[in-house]
DNA sequence: AACATACATTTGTATATACAATTATTGTAG
DNA sequence: CTACAATAATTGTATATACAAATGTATGTT
């Protein structure tokens, strides 16, 4: 990550600014192993996103309002999304039966299985990812996230 | 940027994890602002980082794939993202004269001027997304994100 | 010179995303 | 109880992006 041979061509770059594109040229390179990382399990960062906050419900569905609150994306992403899993067999979709606006969305069994196999390979790259920082600077990097 | 409270479900998640789940969230969330910010000139980020580029290559022409190299961007798109450039007056784009495989860019004085009021919001919202931090903290998260 | 290979860019196509408008359901003020 | 606003999700559409294949140009080999 030779950020200043990058942006060499700025050489009065203020610290905020230099600061910004660091992190976007560090995102963009994490993106992409985890784009890697996830390309055999046919699924988006997204998707797994998705399937991972529904584990995290432990049985109890979610609906699109709260999946997408805990995401990035936009609503009508969401909808879509779901869609592609429930294509693959992962999640399920029901109409909540107390407030018919509300969709519930399940994990499947088949979907927990995936998921597992995904962590599995996630959890190498993102090992991998942070293979040159010490527990301590790791620590500290995340502390340093919570300013933003 | 509470994390905790984003990811709080999965509690026993390993700190590696745990900051490129964090990583993501922060750079989503800058993202979005610098989105905002360019909105108002009708430029993506994409587009803002050509015309940068191209300005710091001080009358020089860029190639193609040099652009490339200094973006995130897939090839394919830098075509298409010179070409919405072209149509708003901001680069020109010439074949090289020596070898005809080659596309030279230049940015025009209408895309200077453009990028030198974008700069001004720019680094603006730039300061605005570090406010948190103190010099010190900046330097040593630059020092932290060369080590991805 | 003819051919294969490498290079630089472009195009086609499928998928993803952003944003606005729409549908369906529920809550509530008069 | 009706009309209107609020909520939850979906759909339409335009634009963006990823990936593979194609185009045009240059170079190297026999």
């Amino acid at each position: 990550m030779n950020v200043e041979e990058i942006i060499k061509t700025d050489k009065k770059m203020e610290l905020p600014s230099k600061t910004v594109i660091h992190l976007m040229l560090v995102s963009n390179k994490v993106n992409e192993t985890i784009n890697a990382t996830l390309k055999p399990f046919d699924v988006s960062i997204q998707q797994f996103n998705v399937l991972r906050i529904l584990r995290g419900q432990c049985g109890k569905p979610a609906n699109l309002k709260t999946l997408n609150e805990r995401m990035v994306t936009k609503m009508s992403n969401t909808t879509r999304l779901v869609d592609k899993l429930i294509i693959k067999g992962y999640v399920k979709r029901e109409t909540c039966e107390t407030n018919r606006r509300k969709i519930e969305i399940y994990i499947t069994p088949k979907g927990e299985k995936a998921l597992s196999s995904m962590d599995i390979a996630m959890h190498k790259n993102d090992k991998h990812i942070v293979q040159n920082f010490s527990k301590e600077e790791l620590e500290y990097l995340n502390v340093l996230f919570n300013k933003f």
